[in-house]
DNA sequence: CACGAGACCTGTTCGC
DNA sequence: TGCGAACAGGTCTCGT
């Protein structure tokens, strides 16, 4: 479920429980969760750490500790959970923190794609992303140069992380129906307007899906509701919101992809 | 550089 | 009912 929104809803729920804690115990209960460092080094390192700290980069979570820095990436089917007391592990948990007051944080992945590191310098993991898309640094006149420096179809461009951060396959398609852009059409073919509408309407996406705390589907369930608007995503056959047209599931770079072919016309 | 295929994983749903 | 295929919110690596 972890795009941006999603992750950002987690940021803001952990944080005013996590921030003063104390690592009492690590409990790694499926070893490549941890990308780094070694499992034992990781035991000794982050037991004694303070939670100075909770945030997020793209769709990464960050932990600020007194030495280190947690980052945590939820991949596909991720989930991050408080728990009273020392919870026994239950099916797919696959790192346990025992924290002081008498807590946990339950990393709980069913399909093992999750990362987590420790390191003392946290740009050892998130430095290759490109630009964050709410943050004021990212212009539409930024986001017209990026476009056109490139020769690629524009939603696998959207989701490369090094071009763009945050967005995953959701958000996406989400932003180009409200943009009314085919996700094939090149980068560097987009005119002004365009890419006006598109800067904007990636924006507009996610402050939605972080206002409604993002989107809750399938046996993943964290509260959100914005999968109650969607207005392509995973709606094939039904009616387009603006057009009435009725929704196809394409196949862009691999990934299902939805759109309203008259709203997106392929030029 | 751009792009597709395959890998990493488990679980659910679809189609015959 | 059974059973294999297709599919799932992500990213990495390899080959063309």
């Amino acid at each position: 479920m972890p795009e941006l929104p999603e992750v950002e809803t987690i940021a803001r729920s952990l944080r005013p429980v996590l921030v003063g804690k104390t690592v009492l115990a690590a409990d790694l209960l499926w070893a490549r969760t941890l990308s780094t460092p070694s499992p034992r080094a990781f035991k000794q390192r982050i037991v004694g750490q303070e939670i100075l700290e909770v945030s997020r980069r793209a769709k990464y979570l960050r932990l600020r500790l007194s030495e280190d820095h947690l980052l945590m990436h939820l991949r596909m089917s991720g989930d991050l959970q408080m728990k009273p007391g020392r919870p026994d592990p239950q099916k797919h948990d696959r790192l346990i923190l025992s924290l002081s007051g008498d807590c946990a944080l339950v990393f709980n992945d069913t399909r093992k794609f999750g990362r987590v590191w420790l390191v003392r310098d946290p740009d050892q993991v998130v430095a290759h992303l490109g630009p964050e898309p709410l943050s004021n640094g990212f212009t539409a006149r930024l986001f017209h140069e990026a476009l056109g420096s490139r020769h690629r179809q524009l939603k696998p461009l959207l989701l490369d992380q090094t071009f763009l951060s945050g967005l995953g396959n959701i958000y996406t398609d989400e932003a180009l129906h409200l943009a009314r852009i085919h996700p094939q059409a090149r980068s560097d073919s987009l005119d002004q307007d365009q890419v006006e509408r598109l800067w904007e309407a990636i924006r507009a996406i996610l402050q939605e899906g972080i206002r409604r705390n993002g989107s809750s589907i399938d046996w993943v369930y964290r509260g959100g509701e914005f999968q109650n608007y969607f207005r392509v995503y995973d709606r094939k056959g039904q009616p387009c919101p603006v057009c009435g047209a009725a929704i196809q599931r394409i196949v862009v770079g691999q990934r299902g992809t939805y759109i309203c072919p008259d709203c997106q016309p392929r030029e």
